[in-house]
DNA sequence: CATGAATGAGAGTTCATTCAT
DNA sequence: GATGAATGAACTCTCATTCAT
């Protein structure tokens, strides 16, 4: 009875990991179940073993790949260090992820599953928001915590700085997507950082 | 002979305005011919009279949009004044779209098109691109007119420095999108300004 | 009131006579109501003045390629001279059509209008079957006073020869359409020529 | 494995089968899918499975026909025994054929086929005359050998004999398929039977 | 458990026909 | 009478989903 169940998840993980790879190629609507069970090897009933529908194995793509990078978001904040320097090995992470080849699908599908979620005010919805929310609360936290630190301008409003982040990442992957992977994103990193920088109070500069 | 030519040209406007909405509403490839001919309150048929088939359909809507944001790009643009307080200005009028209740929409289809554009390699993608490279530019030419100016610091990469601005303001309509609207983009805009203007070069500071 | 009676009926030939070009370059089926209006230079819905609909225009124009055939057959029955001349003046008349650039297009129709027949069992198919048994029956005839005159041998059955006859003039219709054109009419010409004069009564022979 | 890519034949085959009888019924352009699904038993999305298109499905039925023709014919031309003898077995087999209950349905299609050639130039159009062709040659071949063995007349050109008795066998069929089989296709053969024979040189007669 | 043939609703599109102008 | 924009049913074809094997 346990070895089994492995064998269905493992089976589950492989038809996701399928699915992406055909939602980043065709796109989600127009991927077919047939594509997505030829990808995997099976047959298409067989995918309804393991997933109700299509929408469900939608959801269970998208879920994942902000799991993912729920993930990667975490295990950069728990860096130690100064504040400051935890939001640069951060941003080191995050920019890191633009040389993973799986990055560009999994930026797509994280954009479409934005526009989804923008679109149908379900449950998905609220989940990935909420993720996104959580994100940029912790990234506001840090903020403060460099405040407190006497690393970046006290009057800076930790939240919008937080939301300014997100936004050129998300922007930056945005275009990434747009020009498939030719993108100068290293030179936004270092322009990125120099605003930061330059967001010191005057004291600590020089 | 004259004034039905007029009508006509009004109802394909009408028909490429009810078609952003649906699209927006439920996305692109999820939108029917039916749904948009119901909103226009025409049969399926009638749509056929002003598009030659969904594909143009959708690409007039996407030209539409991409029209509409280089229109209030050129403009802004052409603003007067020293290079920095163009870019200033600048950014006001981008900000300024979010309070419009129409750009909520040219925003979304945007981003669809973005996406469409990086699954399907044909002649609107690349248009789309180009759009986008274009404003990447300009704005680049403005910070190295800024640069000349004493406004920015010199060993600024300006073409980093106007994708990092591009990319923040993608990547806040990103946002947008997500969060339908409800979101701190003022704060964003001073923050960022904030930023460009702490990369003005050290004399002129203060 | 006469004028005006006259101007339609006019405009029903002019329109027939469209028709019959669309139809003979695109078939029955495919031709659209549209594209016969544009032929006569009217507007689609002009067309249901002069015939209450796509099927009853269908049979005007099958009608009158089908009189056309009998008038050419009539005329020449009405040869004078001997029943062989006669015959043979009829032959060099049915043959002289192939040349009329016209004839390549209402052989298509009449062959169109054969398979009609064939499947719709309504009064236009028996009309069009009533036509060619007389025809046949007006060939036999000739045959017969061909016999009595010792121009052909006796024991001929003489509707099996006039239908012999018939079929070769149809099947050559049938091939010279299939073959646009590019075929050799006349030496079939002179070979059925032959054929038929070979079967004369032996001592009218040499 | 075996049986079923057996079963998907057959089943390829009844689809083809069924979609002649519909084609004959309301000819080609009139025959939907719909009609083609019903007659099998079968949904219509069922069709796809078997043949890519309604196009595909067309051409199918029109190779077969062809294929039956082109064998019984072939069939014809390996009998033994000299050129006149072979010519008038040949004859008789393309006569029995009129007997074939499946026959009226065959030569319907043939002739669709052949005023489809005749409207649209595709590779179909070539194939269809190519094959016709090929029988035109046939039949001057055996021609030829009829004269060098004394059994034609020497000053018959061959390929207008050919193309004589075809246009006949054709034109039969055609009356064959107006008249729905209500023909007298034996005194035809007769009368062909006799003319041809009357061709011999002068010397063989009597 | 897997298969894959079959389903059937629904997509985009066409076109004979109507009717307000 | 003529127009031509509009209709809407019907077409071909697709694909998520089911179920007998």
């Amino acid at each position: 009875m346990k070895v089994p169940q492995a064998y269905l998840d493992a089976r589950a993980d492989e038809i996701r990991t399928a699915a992406l790879r055909v939602f980043v190629l065709k796109g989600v609507e127009q991927a077919t179940m047939q594509d997505i069970a030829a990808e995997v090897g099976l047959s298409p009933g067989a995918l309804y073993r393991y997933y109700p529908g299509k929408e469900q194995l939608v959801q269970a793509v998208f879920s994942f790949c902000h799991e993912q990078n729920r993930e990667h978001m975490q295990a950069a904040l728990e860096g130690r260090g100064s504040p400051r320097a935890a939001l640069f090995s951060l941003g080191r992470l995050v920019w890191d992820r633009f040389r993973d080849p799986a990055a560009l699908e999994q930026f797509t599908l994280n954009i479409d599953a934005a526009l989804s979620a923008a679109r149908h005010p379900d449950a998905l919805a609220e989940q990935v928001r909420g993720l996104h929310r959580g994100v940029v609360e912790q990234l506001a936290e840090l903020a403060r915590a460099a405040q407190a630190n006497g690393e970046l301008a006290p009057d800076i409003d930790a939240r919008a700085f937080a939301l300014t982040i997100v936004a050129c990442v998300d922007g930056l992957r945005l275009l990434f997507v747009e020009f498939e992977g030719e993108l100068d994103t290293e030179g936004v990193y270092e322009t990125l950082g120099r605003m930061v920088g330059a967001l010191a109070p005057a004291a600590t500069k020089g």
